[in-house]
DNA sequence: CCAATATACTGAAACGTTACAGATTGCCAA
DNA sequence: TTGGCAATCTGTAACGTTTCAGTATATTGG
């Protein structure tokens, strides 16, 4: 017969997940001396202090989450918030897998928080606030002035956004320069001879809107060029609407000769569109469109790409979140990505 | 000045937030009870039951997450485990989004989990097993004898697989039938009159790998149509490689006239292929390819396309995972989602 | 040699929750 | 009246962690 146990930690062999007091019991220390051990306070004897690290290595002891946060606050939880049905696909994928990349080696987890359409974007923020299931959040869809954005700065939570704002607050952000990508993509066209350019935007509302708006009109008269108006559209819209305004635009007596494209996604269907109209790509007009992952060449050879790295993005913003919550300063982490320049296809043909 | 507050939640005006502690103040009775009306647990008072959770929604009381975890074991979590490197794009975020709306109205939480190509694919559900982060888990990239698959099986933790596997253990799995995916592809490709067929599997190893193969072989026979070899790409290639051996094959002398494809990102760089060699889709050879969002069509008009919806994938994983941890049969918890057939353009040109 | 102080360690309390083992009350059968 | 019992409610302990307020021992200065 067993004897019974009177203690579940004097059992070495039990099978159960060590803590502070299994570590404890082992070195014959208190769970506070373990516990200070373990994060090199100061007050600790540097042999006891290798002794208890070398156990708790051996075990494989992991402080235990829930414990951690009951005490201290802290979720060592990082928090993307993502529209479910507006964001870009790629962006979705790519960004999670910088953020990821970055936090691989930090006790961090990332969770994932949705909002609808429906909902106003607030919403997941609050619920995060105020349920403290985050230390840091990573917003996109920015807006120049971004409730979220000014929530979280007055309940002083860490966060980072995808995209700039515009409201005299300082807080870090990633952002590709959205300006120099539509004024590029304008200088560019208009060295091929291209005058009459229409852009295709990003959805009214966000802050990269306005820089790639501005972008595009400040380049525009800079090279001499004049605008189609276009506003029908955004890459919010869905491809066949894309589609089918694009084919009516060609279709007019003046029409562009240039188009410059937000995101890959709505190229295709800028392009479906021009073909609709029976313009060859290429000859009667050229696009240039932004794409985060290298696929717009393989659709068409004639196409004209700015690369977007979404990844990096996550990085960055997973950087500066957790740079924030490790207390820097926020306006020491904003990071601004410069376009490579208009790319055309150089392949195999 | 102010009187000193013995109990700070004498203080109703205080700003933190509610705990047990604090409605158990506010509405005089004791936090058992509390804790039991807001769970309706037999032994209240149907009133009292109905007034403490009234007070519970009027000041908003949310349980804390970290107070139910430690006492419980219970994490509210469910991980989706994916690969940084090798997952379809739109998988990634379809799934996620299909996860969250199922898990939207519980007090789930969704954490992505990520492993790179050099790691072991049992490390992160290990990690999450031996951590207990999660009450479950969402694996991909399913292998026939799935290690992953095994190890929570032994451990009881639920989860539920993208893909099936084959080891006579019973788990619950959602997975799109690629047999009849690819057998159906045979099919219509020798409906068109197509002999010579070639297939660009899925990676090697995994379960949707045999499943394709099969069903391609079973209907070929089937139809009288015969193999081109071209084992020497899967859609985890990169597009070059994939692009190039295509050309290869479709400058030889016996080339395939019709391929079935089992990623739509590979179908790019088959199509650019085929160009490669100067041959015309839907003239020298037609294609076949799965996709899981509508962009084929607006590439080429002439691919045949075979949807398969993700999203649905991440809903029908998420149910299952919940029904798992419910306590239903995991047996019960199975899907298999037909393809809806080969589509053609059906376009406005 | 004593007091002061530095060094190394420790127990108890608390975070918010749930489970266990009662406690109190009212009602009914005997 | 009394014992039993159902119906409601309650205090305490515990989950694993960190922090507060110590304690014990060795070391130093006078």
């Amino acid at each position: 017969m067993d004897r019974q146990r009177t203690e579940k930690n004097e059992d070495a062999s039990a099978r159960e997940r060590p803590t502070l007091k299994t570590l404890a019991f082992m070195t014959g220390l208190g769970v506070t001396t373990v516990s200070r051990a373990l994060k090199d306070a100061p007050e600790i004897g540097a042999e006891t202090r290798r002794r208890v690290q070398l156990v708790a290595k051996q075990i494989g002891y992991r402080p235990n989450r829930a414990g951690v946060r009951l005490r201290t606050g802290k979720t060592n939880v990082i928090s993307l918030v993502l529209n479910t049905e507006q964001e870009i696909m790629s962006f979705v994928s790519d960004i999670i897998y910088g953020v990821t990349e970055v936090i691989a080696d930090t006790p961090y987890h990332l969770i994932v928080t949705p909002y609808s359409r429906s909902q106003d974007p607030l919403d997941p923020v609050r619920y995060l606030v105020e349920t403290g299931s985050a230390d840091g959040v990573i917003i996109s869809r920015t807006q120049p002035n971004d409730p979220r954005a000014r929530y979280m700065l007055e309940r002083g939570i860490p966060f980072a956004t995808h995209g700039r704002t515009d409201m005299g607050l300082v807080h870090p952000y990633h952002d590709f320069d959205n300006y120099a990508f539509a004024a590029e993509a304008v200088r560019h066209l208009a060295g091929m001879g291209r005058r009459r350019l229409a852009l295709v935007t990003p959805p009214v509302g966000l802050s990269y809107y306005r820089h790639t708006v501005d972008g595009f009109a400040d380049a525009l008269s800079e090279a001499g060029a004049s605008e189609v108006p276009f506003n029908i559209v955004s890459i919010d819209h869905s491809m066949e609407q894309i589609r089918t305004r694009t084919a009516q635009l060609m279709r007019r007596d003046i029409r562009p000769d240039g188009i410059i494209s937000s995101a890959a996604a709505a190229t295709l269907a800028i392009v479906a569109g021009i073909e609709d109209a029976g313009l060859k790509l290429g000859h009667d007009v050229d696009v240039v469109s932004k794409q985060s992952s290298d696929l717009l060449h393989l659709f068409r050879h004639e196409l004209l790409v700015v690369n977007e790295d979404f990844r990096l993005a996550g990085s960055e913003l997973a950087r500066s979140v957790l740079g924030w919550i490790g207390g820097a300063a926020p306006g020491s982490l904003q990071s601004l990505s410069e376009p490579k320049g208009v790319v055309a296809y150089r392949g195999s043909d």
